[in-house]
RNA sequence: GGCCUUGUGGUCAAGCGGUUAAGACGGCGCCCUCUCACGGCGCAAUCCCGGGUUCGAUUCCCGGCAAGGUCACCA
């Protein structure tokens, strides 16, 4: 058969020479060990925690070896495409400060451009007709009711599925055959002639698991559509190498597609990039756990995390605990260092998967929120409440000197005793909500109406908003004691039967008086931010009412 | 089902021939204390199972089992 002649047929026309694809995409100018990576989304506009975790590994790698992380974008699939997906992609990256070198919408060099895949269909036309007339790719007229018949029979005979051997109807087409199927315009893709054994079985070297068995591929799977698109398996072997790819890490789903494009880089003469494949982000679902689902779980969305109010630096370094074993260690010992100062190693990702526990995401939160200076935790309310916050929210942060007051003395920003109430910006906005708004009235007192009445009026009668914390305090003591409740603590404890409660009794009803909650920062502190005025007028409303 | 990967407390995990089997989150208890939060102290809880190899296996080998991934003209 004459390949050079069917090449041509099946992709007429001037190509450029591969030789000159090697040169219009050299080598890499950097010094040695440094790495190039990459992500690789398609734009679909769903950018997801997975993403991001793989994200950071690649971020991570390149830049502390010198090297480059850039953005390609896969879009051989018309139907995923979304249009605005690129741009949010990297917005919702540079949330969580991952910065490209180069890529789609990045700017920067272009020497290894386009970055679109759609955009390259000349360059992976050349590499496919190279393959036709090499004898290594043929075109295949099954059409899609033939494949999934055969899909079905293989089935039936518990065979392997595929297109593979003696089942690849197309791949030993007479001459006569292919070109009477071309004259008669059947639409037709391009395969790959696999020339891999099952039987054959590799060692590799992966980055991240180690030693690992591969299979050698027996596929003869499609490397152009029909649409004369590359499916991704054949377009992402072109980019990883003209782009000079150097290190590979993606997510663990990919591990199972590794045996074709081993075949894919040797066939078409590329020296192979090294990959580490990332264990994926896990969920207990019932009794048993699966990977993070777009569908069910909300937090698989990085949305999810800035519509909350999570601070970027919280998620980041959750998933620097994920990602290297070590990292929570290091961060123990450097809680305040830039994160870049940790040392990122491949080999300390994990094998295993890895459940996804927003209880440790929230504590890392709660922490990182507590190492904000006050302003800088004003700031991050602000500018979450005006992306993501109702109205109430808002009008809670517009006033920035009471917000700073309220922060400071009750949140502990500056001090180095910081309360670690809240996750979120949202949460920490909602907690302080009293300080704006006049609490409902409620019936959360645990002490009866008359009783509650009794201490509201006492104190109202002794209270003064000049006192300082002790002398206030001292009043709230003579108010319990002249009611029946211990003044002391130690006393109360040593015989609660002699009294009618304590000190924290009448404590818990002033401050559920004032802001409608019985746990709440210190009261004296806040009784100070509200003011006299409205101490009085809240305390004055909590005793009508309802009995 | 085939192929591949992975199995240390509830979760993330260190350890990889001899350890009282780290640490963190969560849980529980105590202390501090006007409540909560913070902080301090403490407790419970783990080497998937079965065979080898070895003086000795969580660690090495084999076999099970379980979980996960994947089997498209999607990426």
């Amino acid at each position: 058969m004459d390949y050079k002649k069917l090449a041509e047929r099946l992709l007429p026309g001037e190509y450029l020479p591969l030789e000159e694809y090697e040169r219009m995409y050299p080598p890499r100018a950097l010094p040695t060990g440094a790495e190039v990576t990459r992500l690789a989304p398609s734009p679909t506009g769903f950018i997801h925690l997975g993403n991001l975790f793989v994200a950071i590994a690649n971020e991570r790698i390149a830049h502390q070896s010198g090297g480059k992380l850039y953005l390609r974008i896969e879009d051989t699939d018309l139907k995923r495409k979304v249009d605005g997906a690129v741009e949010a992609v990297k917005r919702a990256l540079e949330y969580f400060d991952i910065r490209f070198d180069e890529g789609a919408e990045i700017g920067g060099d272009d020497t290894y451009g386009p970055w679109y895949q759609r955009q390259r269909g000349e360059i992976y036309r050349a590499y496919v007709k190279d393959l036709i007339a090499r004898g290594r790719a043929y075109p295949c007229f099954c059409t899609e009711e033939e494949l999934s018949e055969l899909r079905e029979q293989q089935t039936a005979e518990k065979k392997i599925t595929g297109y593979y051997g003696a089942y690849a109807k197309c791949r030993n087409l007479s001459e006569e055959k292919i070109y009477r199927n071309l004259d008669a315009g059947k639409p037709y893709v391009i395969r790959l002639r696999s020339m891999g054994d099952p039987e054959h079985k590799l060692r590799f070297r992966d980055e991240i698991k180690g030693e690992i068995t591969v299979t050698e591929n027996d596929q003869d799977v499609v490397i152009l559509k029909s649409d004369g698109i590359p499916t991704y398996h054949f377009a992402h072997a072109v980019d990883d190498h003209l782009m000079r790819t150097t290190l590979v890490i993606r997510g663990e789903e990919w591990l199972a597609s590794l045996p074709i494009h081993l075949e894919l880089f040797d066939v078409l003469g590329f020296p192979r990039p090294r990959y580490g494949h990332n264990c994926s982000l896990m969920k207990q679902d019932g009794e048993t756990r699966r990977k993070l689902s777009k569908r069910k779980d909300p937090e698989l969305s990085l949305e999810f995390y800035r519509k909350a109010g999570y601070l970027p630096r919280a998620v980041k370094v959750y998933m620097l605990t994920l990602l290297n074993s070590n990292f929570e260690e290091w961060y123990l010992k450097h809680p305040d260092a830039p994160l870049e100062d940790f040392s990122f190693s491949v080999r300390k990702m994990s094998k295993s998967g890895t459940l996804f526990d927003l209880d440790k995401l929230n504590d890392i939160s709660r922490n990182e929120l507590a190492k904000l200076s006050a302003e800088e935790m004003y700031d991050f309310l602000f500018s979450w409440a005006q992306e993501w916050g109702s109205d109430a929210q808002r009008a809670r942060v517009a006033n920035r000197e009471y917000l700073l007051r309220v922060l400071a003395l009750c949140m502990g920003t500056g001090s180095k005793k910081r309360r670690k109430d809240f996750e979120t910006a949202a949460q920490a906005i909602d907690h302080i909500a009293y300080f704006f708004e006049t609490p409902e009235q409620t019936d959360a007192y645990r002490v009866t109406a008359e009783m509650k009445n009794a201490i509201l009026s006492a104190f109202l009668q002794t209270y003064c908003a000049a006192d300082d914390a002790q002398v206030w305090f001292a009043k709230v003591k003579e108010v319990a004691a002249s009611l029946g409740f211990a003044a002391e603590m130690k006393e109360y404890r040593a015989a609660p039967e002699a009294y009618a409660g304590s000190v924290a009794d009448v404590a818990e009803v002033l401050r559920i008086a004032v802001t409608g909650g019985a746990n709440t920062p210190d009261l004296w502190t806040i009784m100070q931010i509200l003011g006299e005025e409205q101490v009085k007028a809240r305390i004055t409303g909590a005793m009508e009412d309802r009995s």
